[in-house]
DNA sequence: GGGGGGGGCATTGTATACAATGGGTCGAGA
DNA sequence: TCTCGACCCATTGTATACAATGCCCCCCCC
């Protein structure tokens, strides 16, 4: 892997594990002096992780990590139940005992991380499920487009999520794979569906519009 | 418009265009001189046609234009078969008389891009009625990665498709404003995903594999 | 005491210089 | 004449220098 990738591929870790919060800036001397190059390659990784959100650099005023707000969470939620449940079907067929057990292994950690209470690690082994399964599929451009809805996934439940919301799915994962080894493939769909749709309901939005005051409206007696 | 993203469109204009087709190369001094800015930003511009599927940099060689090959081309396709058919039920609710003569409008536009043979006109013209369709969906992100994948169509199609695939799309999309017209949501979709696949069926994949040969295989007596 | 303006500092934007890599060409030897 | 090897040039990779921007603080004036 090159140089750049491993940065990349760090800081993108700790964005998702919430190391670096929301909001957080991300100057590029620091960052230079900490992983020893210049800014010259920080700056290429900064504008890759703002290409994919995970990061908003405004100009001349540098980078910080994303703070999805209330309309983003639910586009990248719906954009999501628009496609797994139909993935379900193009990996259906592939779908192999060899793959059941990888899988199930992967719950176990899950559940053991839920157990102890990493919700860090929690909600990053569920991403992992999913995207791990959309790969499965076939389709490698989906796959990736899935597997970077799921990390911006796991920004989102970190920032909106109930424990609730993330810690059902060890249990419920368990339960697709019952139905994948049935070969079901019109319940699985339509527990994948389900289930996203279960994430999404539980987000607490609150509906306080931060942007967009109308100050004429709210200051005219 | 920022002065990177003025650059982007430039160059990403021309190579949809086949003004630079696939292959070609992207030599960061001779864009800086044509653009008068210095390697800096052009490099910034070439990573992210990069990330985005549109060049090829290989390193210490540089960039060239994505030559998109055989897999490539039907997991294009592929991803927009899943996607864009479901898309109509979410655009269906906000489609009004307004919408539908800015599009009857544009599909005039292609018919008399396609009368008059200007290939690459017609084939940017008809990835522009796909993404603009689906920007109505009203989810900004997969309206965007739609977009990203009716401009690989764009390449694909050039550089794979038969004049025919290109040139019955007029006719098509038009009836497939009736449909919505119409509000026959179920009808829309069918055509949506029938269109599609015909698009897919009417590639010319010559499955001649350039890369991969078997030395071994091939010269053992 | 409060508000507005100016200056300094921290940070990013852009260009350029130098190092490193790869490919092509020219020449020597068989 | 063909092949192998070394050198050179074109091009990219990386670091650094300088310019430009924005923010914050302080001071001055009202």
């Amino acid at each position: 892997m090159s140089n750049d990738e491993k940065i990349y591929q760090q800081i993108l870790k700790a964005i998702i594990e919430h190391q670096l919060p929301p909001g957080a800036r991300l100057p590029e001397d620091s960052l230079a002096v900490a992983f020893g190059v210049s800014r010259t390659g920080i700056r290429k990784v900064l504008q890759r992780l703002a290409l994919e959100h995970f990061v908003v650099i405004v100009k001349n005023k540098g980078a910080q990590v994303n703070r999805p707000n209330e309309t983003e969470a639910l586009e990248v939620l719906d954009s999501r139940i628009l496609i797994e449940p139909q993935l379900i079907h193009e990996l259906l067929p592939h779908w192999n005992t060899t793959h059941s057990q990888t899988f199930r292994t992967m719950v176990q950690e899950e559940n053991s991380a839920e157990q102890n209470s990493q919700l860090a690690d929690s909600i990053q082994l569920t991403a992992r499920f999913h995207y791990e399964l959309a790969k499965l599929s076939g389709n490698r451009i989906l796959a990736a487009f899935v597997e970077q809805l799921c990390y911006r996934s796991s920004l989102i439940l970190a920032a909106y999520g109930t424990r609730g919301s993330v810690s059902c799915d060890g249990g419920d994962h368990s339960k697709l794979l019952d139905l994948l080894d049935k070969k079901d493939a019109n319940n699985a769909e339509k527990w994948m569906r389900d289930h996203l749709k279960h994430i999404k309901a539980s987000l607490i939005l609150e509906s306080r519009e931060e942007q967009n005051i109308d100050f004429k409206r709210l200051f005219s007696r």
